[in-house]
DNA sequence: CATGAATGAGCATTCATTCAT
DNA sequence: AATGAATGAATGCTCATTCAT
């Protein structure tokens, strides 16, 4: 139960120590989050962070420095992780089509089954980002992150031939960004009975009777 | 005109008082949507609406009996009537596809022109949405409103057999509303160099392209 | 228990705490006390009763959850103890004419030496039992606290055959124990040429001719 | 229904005018009286006063200056006629036994009788003494006024040879004041179960016992 | 005279952050 | 390192009083 020594003199164990503060910074932004989620930024208070992170506060300050400092790592390491997930997920797909139908499904999926809070905790950091600076620039730096990501995928589409040569990447790439902001958004807040799966075959066929030209197909 | 009596009797002076009344309401809502979209609802205080309204704080509170009750008033006066505005601005195209891409052009230009703040106002509405029943209502109802318009407008056109049959109105509309919503978002927070005239013109592209069936068609 | 070492280490800290607390929530109690009785409970501010504890606001807030709970805790703990006193310095009273009549030196001697605010601090929870339930509330459970100790000693008296057999002995308890209010009032507030000795005597000889019935008899 | 002129010229008419002047003014008392009997001194709102008496704040302001102002003349005009009261209704009483009993009688059908709000206000009063050093001086004059009188009775008794030559009519007339404002002061709060009769005749035992000599006596 | 809108100081309470122990 | 008590500025809202109309 101690952090200490098990016996009487070990005077280091630095592993157990650093897996010890990383398990703890973890807890706190888990009870960060969750707190956030729940009552937003500004009604969020360091003390029921702390008491859910079964932490005293001053524990807690020695993790984070200020309040603010919490939602921007929540930001960075819980949202902002999206475009490498992306990279990484649908790195062996099949061509342009392929790649950019797995999007649709990695994000539909993320929508059901990642910790539903995180949908939530985005738009926590939109609202925010109006006031708090490095919040906003967080923001912006995970959309452009996204936007390469989504325009590269379809420029290859284009540069292939799969896709309709006609296609301004930089402009679909950020409707698709904006697009899935605003489903999580109503997700997150309204959802009453919107059903994920035809919300995820409309968004396809949508997206196929655009970008791919003509004779048939369906998903 | 004048507050007294014109004639032989003291007609009291309500119409002036009235209008006043009207003028001080909006210039006190005026205020409060810069001073929300500046700060969040959170971090707005009474005090700077106030100041920023050239009213005393009690003043103010002869209009509006709590700060909540401000961010809902504007939630419906200047969020809530996009579905009437839509329905009254559309109502004399002719047919469904006209009808539809003239609501992209309303929204487009919305983006553009009318109150900056709006959108802004609308993302701090979301963001207390979370903690707040009652606007997270208002901005439901505002959903399910334009909900309901969208889905005619494309019930409309699949019964006339202007749009393809398989469409799903439900699923579309919503999808089309999240999309505005997330368009007006990244707007309001990012809005580094996205064209607003490409934007449009492909989102047209991708509906038409999806919506209306085979032959030919460009926008 | 400790949360630290076992043996000869910190025992961290608790008992002076514990003390300190107690300490300070005392010195919390007689500064509002003190403010209510100079300003009444309305005009007493906890900015005063703050700085009169020498303590910042934020640390009373420790102690008191709200203004209101002070002066609960007030009335229970300085107002809300007298029947239980009654009871206990007039257990080993010899009859039931000794035990009243100790009764009766008690208060006389409280007018005088308690703590002088204690017979205005009444008087000011008795002006807010008006508006607060909780306040009204606890002085009720005061009074019948009284009552029934009064009342006891009148039983006594009477089945004993000390006193008249014919007295009503809730009735007279509960003349008694208005009387006393009513002399702690005019204490509170007049206090111009009462004579407190005087009082006494008047008090018990009035007393005894109505309870003990013929003869004669000093005390 | 104005005020003013019937015709067009009548300059005059001050009967009326002075009539409707003093009954505004009782509307005002009446509702003040209300309004502080229910949420004490310091919660009540002129706002409310004004409106429960059906005038504007500014009328309201042109027949007392200040709110304390209403409460200085209630204090005079519905709790400070108490004396004068006793005075002329015991007036023509036999002896001083019977004017004493005529008190107690007199004391006790107010206690049920008079708006039932007169016995809150005198506490009302009471609570704003300890701040208000006006009020304060009021309630003073008022006790000094009855204890004038009270003993006045009382030394008619011991001169006559009616009551027993040994009183202290200052003392005694200080404690029958005090008993009846402290059981006002439990009737105005807690009274669940007094019966106002019992009181009565144990109030008039008790007097009798101790006041009037040896021998027999009824009530 | 009457109205009721306007003023603005004042108050209970909260909470990020610090720091003695 | 850990604790949690202390700080005190900040905020939403109230209300006696004034005064333009």
């Amino acid at each position: 139960m101690s952090e200490r020594s098990l016996f009487k003199g070990v005077p280091a164990l630095p592993k157990v120590t650093a897996q010890h503060k990383e398990t703890r910074r973890q807890s706190i932004l888990d009870a960060a989050q969750a707190v956030f989620v729940d009552k937003g930024y500004q009604l969020a208070t360091i003390d029921e962070i702390a008491s859910r992170s079964r932490l005293s506060v001053g524990a807690l300050y020695r993790y984070f420095p200020t309040k603010s400092d919490i939602m921007l790592t929540l930001l960075e390491e819980r949202l902002g992780r999206t475009p490498e997930l992306f990279r990484r997920l649908s790195a062996d797909a099949d061509g342009a089509w392929q790649r950019l139908s797995l999007c649709v499904d990695l994000f539909v999926r993320a929508l059901r089954i990642r910790h539903p809070g995180t949908g939530r905790l985005l738009l926590v950091a939109w609202g925010e980002a109006l006031q708090d600076r490095t919040v906003r620039l967080g923001l912006q730096h995970r959309f452009s992150d996204l936007l390469d990501y989504m325009m590269s995928v379809i420029e290859e589409g284009t540069v292939s031939g799969e896709f309709r040569p006609d296609i301004d990447p930089a402009v679909l790439a950020s409707l698709l960004i904006s697009l899935a902001d605003g489903v999580t958004l109503s997700w997150s807040i309204a959802t009453p009975g919107v059903d994920v799966r035809r919300m995820r075959s409309t968004m396809l066929a949508m997206l196929r009777a655009y970008l791919v030209p003509a004779p048939s197909g369906e998903e």
